[in-house]
DNA sequence: TATAATTATCATAACCTAATGATCAATACG
DNA sequence: CGTATTGATCATTAGGTTATGATAATTATA
């Protein structure tokens, strides 16, 4: 459902929020990694990952650093981005609020609907809810504890 | 969040849906259009078109003829077709049972989930469901009207 | 059987995403 | 100031999706 591009952004960010627990760091945001770094831990394409970090960077999500000591560092504490903001660099269709029906905007419209047009609007309003309001600290924390380790259900 | 590939099959079925209106149909799946037709009809490219509606046929969702007076139809009727069976032959990764985590199945799984896990998974299984329960006769018919001939319920 | 209508298929191009490799630019530090 | 380290940028390739045009295969009908 993400780009390629959009899962290793989400990746290298939320590797990059987790090493806060670095102890020379007091915060996530101080934490920096060089792309190198960030590219072997996860296992993607460095020059590829350098890319999509400077495109964060432009969007003031990551703060860079030149030449030695220099790499990428979060510009807002984890818990302060929403993934909705990362996603809508990369894909920002996917977020807008425009779409209308599933067959296309020309198809049917809110004036003249099918009938699956309102479910299919609801399914698009929980996907955009999940990116708004969940943060990269989610993604970097460990999830549940007590339930967790045992049974999950799958549908 | 659907390709073009699957907007235009989806589009083209529910066309063919629609047009069990015509009066020497008895039944939605007794009206045969020409590829042309619905190409034209739907301002989609011939060629392309005619690979999806091949591979709609393959897969037993369309019956082709070929020659004079020949074309496709509904190998069913619309309200026997969900919409899963027709993204499944295009996109099967979407309905997959698989995806666990958004940042990709490496990453962090059931067993040892993020904390956004549980939230995506409700996502992912939302989708799931609307193409599940949602059939080419939705598509076909128009939405509303009194209360729109049948409940809405979102989930 | 000949012909026209129609689907099926093939070959190719255009375009986008993903990836690779090389080089340029900035900068900390000796 | 020089040099090593790092991000920024450029050129190119590979692969997938979308699209176009031409040809083959099938079949109703005159």
């Amino acid at each position: 459902m993400l780009s390629q591009t959009t899962e290793y952004a989400l990746r290298a960010l939320a590797h990059l929020a987790r090493e806060g627990t670095d102890p020379s760091a007091r915060t996530a945001e101080e934490t920096i990694l060089q792309a190198e770094e960030i590219a072997s831990a996860l296992d993607v394409p460095r020059n590829y990952l350098s890319k999509i970090l400077h495109a964060l960077s432009r969007e003031g999500i990551l703060a860079s650093t030149r030449g030695p000591r220099g790499g990428f560092r979060l510009a807002a504490p984890a818990r302060d981005i929403p993934l909705s903001r990362i996603v809508k660099v990369f894909e920002p269709q996917l977020l807008a609020d425009e779409q209308r029906c599933i067959m296309g905007r020309t198809v049917c419209s809110d004036d003249d609907p099918c009938s699956a047009h309102e479910h299919w609007k609801g399914v698009s309003r929980s996907v955009r809810a999940f990116f708004a309001r969940t943060t990269l600290e989610d993604l970097a924390t460990r999830g549940d504890g007590p339930t967790g380790g045992g049974g999950e259900n799958d549908e």
